[in-house]
DNA sequence: AAAATATTTAATCATTTGATTAAATATTTT
DNA sequence: AAAATATTTAATCAAATGATTAAATATTTT
């Protein structure tokens, strides 16, 4: 068998469509990208992307999972990290979502809308409901403030974080150029943290 | 000529075909959308909508710059008010929006990923900086805070109203059932306007 | 080097899907 | 009622698109 080179050679090609893959299915959305576009962008023939993956569906199943792991990954090392305070963990996480997100602007609306068009697909939502409220970050915050719903908390963080992300396409023409876009969302890593501790303080 | 019959029938007919539109794009998007579920939606023959509509590209269009304008057309008269106070302001948009995507849940979504499909579509992004920087809750703004950029203080404040929608999808099933997901929502017409004077005043 | 296996391609298939056509039916006008 | 016009349908077309096949080329193993 030709295991040796087959393993690179796949490393190499396999990686090149699924990393086409991920940048056409991102920016079209599933119903729009064609198999076609994906081959294309990965320079390699049509018939290949079946060969390695068998179908379209396998292949979005692949690039989805690992899109949905990018976008939510982050969140569970910082919040369940013993060794840092409830301020720590807000910086912690706007820095990281916003460098992220600076890099990868499209991937929540992809995200988001692809889970709407399919939402069985979110099957680990009861595990992610036990993992958050068991988190030490949620132990944290109702020690500190009782009175919060830890969910209105968190919503108020990841929508400050990656709302300007998702809404984009339309702020960006608003905002004015790119430069001035980027601008905005670094000055935004100190100003996030700073509302929240407002509203952990006294809200 | 029939034009008495035919302006009620079209206001029935075209409507019904508009209003299936509507609900087929939204759920599914422009790219998974497919003409025959329009036609099964609205009770008519696929060629009708061909009739009525020319092409799915055209009735796109229409759907689409209705649910634009319902997505963001509760912005400008409310900005616009003379007549009410910064926290006025806030408390009407919060309220508006809420209620608004209660009964519409998936139209921010599926709003921002079509314009993120097709921006050019999003014509009037000129106009729109010059409305919302002249805008009566800018000035405001600036009178009262002029350290705080607006447009950060814009975007916490829909991204507070608008992420939860958003994200629905992934934060009602961590949330709990359907009924929560509303309760919480309620709950938010009254806590963002406070969290948003939070920063209004000590940010 | 020869055989075996893996990779890649061009050509083609079958289905889906947006759109059209021609005919039938309903409605309005005269 | 008859003619004209508008509405609706069934059948069909043509292009797009996901997938397959058979053959060619490259690579690995023996």
């Amino acid at each position: 068998m030709a295991k040796a080179k087959k393993a690179e050679l796949d490393l190499s090609t396999e990686e090149k469509i699924k990393e086409a893959a991920s940048i056409v299915f991102t920016k079209k959305g599933y119903g729009n990208a064609r198999t076609r576009d994906i081959a294309e962008e990965a320079g390699i023939n049509l018939a290949l992307l079946n060969y390695y993956f068998r179908s379209k569906e396998k292949l979005f199943q692949i690039v989805m999972a690992e899109r949905i792991d990018k976008l939510f990954g982050v969140l569970g090392p910082v919040l369940n990290d013993e060794s840092t305070t409830l301020e720590e963990k807000l910086e912690k996480i706007t820095e990281s979502y916003i460098n992220m997100l600076l890099e990868h602007p499209d991937l929540p609306i992809f995200v988001l809308s692809e889970i709407r068009n399919n939402p069985e697909q979110l099957s680990n939502r009861f595990q992610a409901r036990k993992h958050l409220t068991e988190s030490v970050f949620i132990k944290q915050l109702m020690t500190r403030r009782s009175d919060i719903n830890p969910f209105h908390f968190l919503m108020n963080l990841l929508g400050m974080n990656l709302f300007p992300f998702v809404a984009k396409p339309v702020l960006q023409p608003i905002l004015g150029n790119e430069e001035m876009y980027r601008q905005l969302m670094e000055q935004r890593k100190k100003l996030v943290p700073a509302w929240m501790k407002l509203i952990l303080d006294q809200g």
